[in-house]
DNA sequence: ATCCCGAGGG
DNA sequence: CCCTCTGGAT
């Protein structure tokens, strides 16, 4: 067994130890509320993803709803997440989509999510992890990228596709919806991209990056 | 490689 | 001012 695979067990267990609650924190009722949830949080804080979502999801509570949406209005209520016309756009064409092809259901699998678009692979994960608890890939967020290259888990900081690949190799299955809520627990509370605070991280003797840092 | 995009922190 | 936040399409 390869040393970054020990490294992974021990991470996960003191994480595990570190963040026990640690879990998707953006507040949803049905599948299609977590897609749209999921598609807002990109670039964008769950925090403020769920200061919009209850006057979205009261405005268009489900699928069909947002398919017939006035475009204008749901730009208008998502907009300080962000990227809100393509956001908009994404969750409408979505939902059309699924209207009209999946009949209304969010579809379980990952080559259907696949096609969606403004659905890629993290966005699937989070949902066939979430909806249905499987894990077909592991979701790398902004978080998960730069914590794995931090830690000397992936080769690649730019390659969310690449980097994937690389941990669920080196991660066992059942860890694979764990794994990506630790880890951005942890970018939000320690490993941060601006400045990380390595004194107070446990991982510290198993990560490269922690032993550069001076502290 | 570049664009979409707002809000908060340092 | 610059960087970052559970990205994805062109």
């Amino acid at each position: 067994m390869s040393l970054n695979v020990e490294q992974v067990t021990t991470a996960v267990t003191r994480l595990r130890h570190m963040y026990p609650d640690a879990h998707c924190e953006l507040n949803y009722e049905t599948p299609i509320q977590l897609l749209a949830a999921t598609i807002l949080s990109a670039q964008c804080t769950d925090e403020r993803v769920n200061q919009v979502t209850p006057t979205l999801f009261a405005r268009f509570p489900d699928a069909p709803a947002l398919a017939a949406a006035d475009r204008a209005e749901l730009e208008e209520i998502i907009r300080p997440t962000g990227f809100f016309r393509q956001k908009a756009k994404f969750i409408q064409e979505s939902a059309q989509t699924i209207v009209h092809e999946y009949g209304g259901e969010v579809p379980q699998r990952m080559e259907e999510l696949l096609k969606l678009n403004g659905v890629a692979r993290k966005t699937a994960n989070v949902v066939l992890g979430e909806i249905y608890g499987r894990a077909e890939g592991i979701t790398v967020d902004t978080h998960v990228k730069r914590i794995a290259y931090r830690l000397g888990w992936t080769t690649t900081n730019d390659d969310p596709v690449k980097v994937e690949q690389e941990l669920m190799a080196l991660i066992p299955q059942e860890s694979w919806i764990e794994i990506s809520h630790l880890l951005i627990f942890h970018g939000r509370a320690l490993c941060k991209a601006r400045r990380p605070d390595c004194p107070a991280c446990p991982l510290r003797d198993i990560c490269p990056e922690g032993q550069r840092v001076i502290g």
